[in-house]
DNA sequence: GCAAAAGTGTTCACATTACACCCATGG
DNA sequence: CCATGGGTGTAATGTGAACACTTTTGC
């Protein structure tokens, strides 16, 4: 019931912004991984007493001339030791309460990476890639973060081919199906599923075999970068609720 | 390169926060409405020197008290007057130098609300609605701000039925329709979108028609809510990009 | 009776689903 | 030769797109 007229403010007029009106932020990373036909996320023990021994994303404290996407991807070299990899701002969590040592407002970030890629650089013994469905308590509003992430990319995988991140260059469709497996949480069609794939012409016949596995080996396949650019929708247009 | 074995941090280990590590949080809020056959955005002018005349978005600067989605909720109050309306987080925006009095990050929202609800609120002159696509250049980053939740919008209104939300309770097909057509700026055809319509079961067919239309009024119908509740899909399988 | 929008069905192309058998390899 | 997954096609069904004429009202 404000009337509106005129009341001062940030985007309006010139302000002194006080300290009472100073927060800290920080920048969560949910790193999703495949690794073992199951999807994992990376997560550290936290130390605070009142989350003593639960696991938490990977996070830290955005810096005075860091731009919060900078943050975000300081906190993923720091931690995986990758550089150019897949990462996407998902939701800010900013409730008064979320951090016991204070008021932290927290933007989240999800990122997707070849756990292979990354396994040399996993020195530290608190940092652990834990199966995706088999997290139950997180410390601080984690377990609510982790789940929007997680739906987040139950969502984008089937809209942009961002799945290959997760995967090798190269790869035969029985394990691009496992992971879309993985991750939507259900059964697909064999069949179905390659013809669907290949006629999206975005993967590349690479006439080359698995090895070393104990049945008949698939072909390898990349997925087509330089396509996709090419032939991406720029409008979808379809209504459907 | 750097090695990721204990890397202090606000999810690990109790950290005191310093005032060089805080700061000012701002909420804006990108409000739809829809008049004149047109999508219109509801903008205020700026005062600050460097923007002088321009015009920017909602927003204020979060308390020390208050969630950030309850900043969000007391903006849209106090500018429109309006309780109970459609507000969704968008995206965070946080680079450095966006805003010129100092660091703001700023967490966007976007709003749909019913023009003629908010009308008899509007008693300060700053504040306008512009059509969408007319909107050129915008004080700060606003410019991008309001380009990535109308992108936001185009793309919810075909998975989720929120633009009931810029309606009024009983409406028309041929109203509906063209809310379509001016959010995705684009030509529906209109006995196809009438079939889809009809096919989701979510119009209540009122009985009643339009008045004072200088030709064959059409019926009106409404939103079924309860029924949307009830049937919606939980999760959606079809890869498709 | 004229202007303006309401209301209505069919056809075609394409996409999705369901479903079963033979093939190539390692052991 | 056996176990394991690779590779393949078709029929039925559903969905999206294109398209034109009659009806009802206000003026």
């Amino acid at each position: 019931m404000t009337p509106s007229r005129r009341i001062p403010n940030i985007n309006t007029t010139p302000l002194e912004i006080r300290p009472e009106f100073q927060f800290a932020i920080s920048v969560d990373c949910v790193i999703f991984g495949y690794d073992d036909d199951v999807l994992k996320v990376l997560l550290i023990k936290c130390d605070l007493p009142e989350f003593k021994g639960k696991w938490s994303l990977l996070g830290d404290l955005l810096l005075p001339e860091e731009d919060l996407d900078a943050a975000s991807y300081r906190v993923l070299r720091e931690r995986t030791g990758l550089e150019n990899v897949f990462l996407e701002q998902v939701h800010t969590f900013g409730d008064v309460k979320r951090h016991p040592s204070g008021r932290v407002v927290t933007t989240v970030y999800f990122s997707l990476l070849n756990v292979r890629d990354h396994q040399l650089k996993q020195l530290d013994n608190e940092l652990h890639w834990h199966p995706v469905l088999e997290v139950t308590d997180m410390a601080f509003d984690h377990k609510k973060i982790l789940d929007t992430c997680y739906k987040t990319l139950q969502k984008k995988v089937q809209e942009e081919p961002i799945i290959f991140n997760l995967m090798e260059n190269k790869f035969s469709l029985r394990e691009l199906q496992n992971i879309y497996e993985a991750i939507l949480n259900i059964r697909l069609d064999r069949r179905n599923f390659r013809k669907k794939l290949f006629t999206t012409s975005l993967l590349t016949d690479l006439d080359e075999f698995e090895k070393d596995v104990p049945h008949r080996p698939g072909k390898l396949y990349s997925f087509n970068h330089e396509r996709y650019a090419k032939i991406r929708r720029k409008t979808f247009v379809g209504i459907d609720f």
